[in-house]
DNA sequence: TCCGTAATCGAACACTGTGTTTCGTTTCTT
DNA sequence: AAGAAACGAAACACAGTGTTCGATTACGGA
């Protein structure tokens, strides 16, 4: 890991950044927030804030960026202490959207942009249709595609609820209700047994 | 019906604005169609605007009303031909987006507002919560009001997909299609054998 | 500890897009 | 034909964004 040290002056305004907005968005709505208010809610300067960061997207970007970054870190641990275990891909991803709940809120919640769960929609999307073609399974492209979207937007939606609601289950309860709720149909139009398991 | 007989005018530059904004998010987005764009397109003045609608929203809100009226007018007219035949709600939506197609892409489709996609999905939820009430469903109410999320997104997300994807199937097909994969997993959860039919 | 460097502040600035006002002109209704 | 209503054009105030620059402050290496 090459880590790029950096002045604790830059690290302590982006930290300041970072978490302003999320609390803004969380009060007010990403649309209501206004960059007047980052830096009251900062204590930083106009001119300091664009020296970091080139409008208030690429500063909630770096944030999702580094909450991927520390995502997929925590996903190669876990792989490898139960390395020859199964992982169950899902459940995994709503035990880590539990875990840092707040963020995930800011970022994919009502409040948030939109446009970055649509992002996420995006690279789940790509994460389903390989899933989909790894067991082979055919069906005319449409049928396909459809069902791709489906699994997608059903798993990104009811996750979006979930944090929305302040998450009014265990991700356990979750995970199960809605395997009950797609696998018999999925089962039926796929012919398969079961998806990730 | 009341008709308020309206100065020619005023139906010319409103037809004019609204298919203009229509158009304009078809081709740039919602977001990126400037109110100038707006009276370029459709070659009326700013002051002209301004005196219709307080802003870009309430111009595209109120195409939305003028839609919802069409829809429940047709609604009502085939309710009255075929009256004792059961009406296929779904599909009978699914039909009436297939004649809207480009409308319903412009306000609910990815280069649409967002905001209005979560105006339908609330009128839709009240909607399905009703049915699940109707029949009685007895669930822990976290695990009733996700069931009712889960469907009003579905159907909600696959049509969206549907207009954006410029309609790769009939209606039916896509109806076909979308009960097979939700009608095994509720009727499982909910224990009953069809909702709508 | 000291010094060069880099980050920060703050204030002024230009710019874009929104919404308002006014007034002269056009076009509808009766 | 006449009064009323709608329209267009231009000027305006305003809010929010992003830039610039010189003075100040804090950091990290020697």
């Amino acid at each position: 890991m090459v880590e790029a040290k950096q002045d604790r002056r830059v690290q302590k305004t982006q930290q300041a950044l970072q978490n302003a907005l999320i609390e803004l968005i969380l009060e007010k709505g990403y649309d209501a927030v206004m960059i007047q208010d980052i830096l009251d809610r900062a204590n930083v300067g106009r001119s300091t804030f664009y020296a970091h960061y080139t409008d208030k997207e690429a500063l909630l970007m770096s944030r999702l960026d580094q909450l991927r970054g520390a995502f997929e870190e925590h996903f190669q641990a876990v792989q490898g202490i139960s390395s020859g275990v199964q992982l169950n891909l899902p459940l995994f991803v709503l035990r880590y959207v539990e875990h840092e709940h707040q963020l995930f809120k800011a970022l994919f919640g009502k409040r948030g942009s939109g446009k970055y769960t649509s992002h996420l929609h995006t690279f789940l999307l790509k994460f389903v249709r390989d899933i989909l073609k790894s067991y082979g399974v055919h069906l005319p492209t449409y049928e396909r595609e459809l069902v791709a979207h489906y699994i997608t937007q059903t798993f990104l939606s009811m996750l979006v609820w979930w944090v929305d609601n302040n998450m009014p289950c265990s991700a356990e309860d979750l995970y199960g209700l809605l395997m009950r709720l797609i696998e018999p149909g999925l089962k039926d139009v796929l012919h398969t047994s079961t998806l990730w398991a």
